[in-house]
DNA sequence: CGCATGGTGGGGAAAAGTGGGGAATTGTGA
DNA sequence: TCACAATTCCCCACTTTTCCCCACCATGCG
């Protein structure tokens, strides 16, 4: 029941006033019914959602990471808890999302969720679309470089 | 139950002129009844607060360390104990900070409250900002050099 | 069509953070 | 021993946020 889960696949939902996002029913079903979720800020300035699980490993691999100096090792951990929140779905699958996750990544009503296999990625829809159509030129420039 | 606690996020609450700071309600969730805390002086500048399961693994762990000098040894656990105070929670869910720690910790009204896992971290919002924003890039660094 | 499912929206109760009054406690010095 | 001041603690009150619940509507499918 725990393996790893698959997400795939991208959905355009609108965020509410109440700042509450739903997550796709087909996420929704690879993750036990109520177990809590990590919500953190992710790279190119999207949110991050991951099953505890797949948050736990991540930052255990993140804290094995070399830093020589155990100040650094300090700053490290403080801003990967920081920049994280623990979120669970409403009786209707929707996830509320802290303020201070809202600014960061710019939401407004629209937004993109993106099944990324172990996690889920959520973007400002307005920031998503130009990032998308920049990145598949790239993506079909690579993709004929490669054998799948 | 009592499995250890696993604090995440960071929190932007106030200080009162009785100097009171609430305790973000999902820390409190991880902490038994009644339990008492303990809050002593952190690195950096901050305070730390254990639930008192963790305060006695930090103990251990300092009897066991490997510091050359035992006289340095000594040191570091006299300041360590000396300067920590067994709180509680009032009504309310807030701690009362003694006046030691909030000069050290530079406390005035606006703090930030952040879950390292196993322990909370106190800061004066105006020393955590500053630091945040420093930290953050080397964050960004390692972790760009990871594939999850 | 009729029913089930899935996303959206909102009312309202409950919880959470903030502030302060005032009693109880503690400590100090006369 | 007493008086006084400072501190701590127990309440209560107010505002905002969160959460439970229901209702609506569009879609898909037998």
């Amino acid at each position: 029941m725990n393996k790893n889960p698959n997400f795939i696949g991208s959905y355009f939902y609108s965020l509410d006033t109440k700042n509450r996002l739903a997550i796709p029913a087909k996420f929704r079903l690879l993750i036990p019914n109520g177990q809590t979720l990590i919500l953190s800020q992710g790279l190119e300035g999207c949110l991050e959602l991951y099953p505890s699980n797949s948050w736990r490993l991540l930052s255990e691999k993140l804290e094995n990471i070399s830093i020589k100096n155990k100040k650094d090792k300090r700053a490290f951990k403080r801003i990967l808890f920081s920049n994280a929140s623990e979120v669970q779905f409403d009786e209707e699958g929707r996830v509320l999302i802290p303020q201070l996750l809202i600014d960061y990544a710019a939401l407004k009503k629209d937004a993109a969720v993106i099944g990324l296999g172990e996690k889920i990625e959520i973007w400002a829809k307005h920031l998503w679309v130009p990032y998308y159509k920049k990145q598949k030129n790239l993506f079909i420039q690579q993709a004929s470089k490669i054998e799948l």
